[in-house]
RNA sequence: CGCGGGGUGGAGCAGCCUGGUAGCUCGCAAGGCUCAUAACCUUGAGGUCAUGCGUUCAAAUCGCAUCCCCGCAA
């Protein structure tokens, strides 16, 4: 079969790359324009760019995916299918009409559950204890197309945003394969998804790591882990911001009643804050300005001492 | 030229504003105490204060330039 590929983040590249290896033909790889990034702002391509360049393919890299421009170079193409993954921008129909066959589209989670852009993140971040990927026949609105192919990833407690994502992208890659076996042999059927159990996952906002003290230990800890690598979990400390990499969470810890965000214990043995319910010890962090290091070392060169608030300005 | 913070013995930091013997916590080495310890005491090794140029009697400290790192913003 002949596939145009959209795609755009690094989690796309292992299914791309699975693509160049099979049988089937790359006619193009289509991802987004290269953007102003890093400290400097200069301009950088995706990730998927890289790959695609390696693999010496056609890219393509619109604007606006839905223009006449856009639409008549897809169609010179004369695709037979369309791979969506983590794109970024939302096909007209008029688009998901060019392939011969089909549009079908990767998506991490076990829909109807986390339609959207940042299906990993809310997994971990409402605590999930499995994900997944589905492959679905796209349709105009976002990630509601019926079901092509399904798989179930478990979450681990140690899991984040990031180990998940790696999981889910081996998953989708070799979950790619069996669809292509099936979609070419037409042997296959499009189940609808339930309306009725959808669920939503917004893109990350910046806003999404900011830590609330009074929320539980519980739900701190997977905030934590869901918000990497972007925006990461934070706080302040006397002004500045203090990101926080890796926490564990302690039921108990012998004190007076301490106050949301305040620090219990903050020594040798680690630093520990105070939740609305229960106790975190956090293991991994790092101030503004400074490196990301363990609890021991930032307790070695920076003055934190039990009783210190986080979170306040 | 988007905004801001930082580079000081092996690790993490203070000192810089208000130039004048390089300091703290930890680690490391040796010795001591202890049934014992991430315990404690003693002693010790280890630093071109990122790099270059400049100002000065004198620069970690002031000025200019370069390199590297980080936070914000996207």
């Amino acid at each position: 079969m002949k596939i145009i590929f959209f795609g755009s983040s690094h989690f796309a590249v292992l299914s791309l790359q699975a693509l160049i290896e099979s049988k089937h033909e790359v006619a193009c790889v289509v991802t987004q324009p290269d953007k102003q990034k890093g400290r400097h702002l200069h301009f950088t391509g995706t990730d998927l760019k890289d790959t695609a360049l390696q693999a010496k393919l056609k890219i393509f890299q619109p604007e606006d995916i839905n223009s006449k421009e856009s639409l008549k170079f897809l169609k010179n193409l004369e695709a037979d299918l369309f791979v969506i993954i983590a794109y970024g921008q939302i096909l007209s129909q008029e688009v998901l009409d060019i392939p011969k066959i089909m549009p079908i589209n990767i998506h991490a989670s076990l829909l109807p559950r986390y339609r959207g852009a940042a299906p990993i993140n809310w997994a971990i971040i409402n605590g999930e204890k499995k994900s997944g990927i589905t492959i679905i026949y796209v349709t105009p609105k976002l990630d509601s197309g019926p079901v092509i192919l399904q798989e179930e990833v478990k979450i681990e407690d140690k899991d984040t945003a990031v180990s998940l994502e790696e999981k889910l992208s081996r998953s989708g890659a070799r979950l790619l394969e069996q669809a292509l076996v099936k979609i070419d042999n037409r042997d296959y059927r499009l189940i609808d998804q339930d309306e009725a159990k959808v669920i939503f996952a917004p893109k990350m906002k910046k806003e999404v790591g900011l830590i609330d003290w009074n929320a539980s230990a519980a739900d701190i800890h997977n905030q934590i882990r869901g918000v990497l690598p972007w925006p990461g979990a934070f706080t302040g400390l006397r002004g500045k911001i203090l990101k926080i990499f890796q926490a564990e969470i302690l039921s108990i810890f012998p004190n007076h009643r301490p106050v949301p965000g305040e620090v219990v214990r903050a020594d040798k043995a680690g630093i520990v804050a105070a939740c609305g319910r229960g106790f975190l010890k956090i293991n991994e962090l790092q101030l503004e300005a400074g490196k990301r290091m363990s609890a021991q070392n930032f307790i070695i060169g920076h003055k934190l001492f039990p009783g210190d608030i986080l979170g306040k300005k």
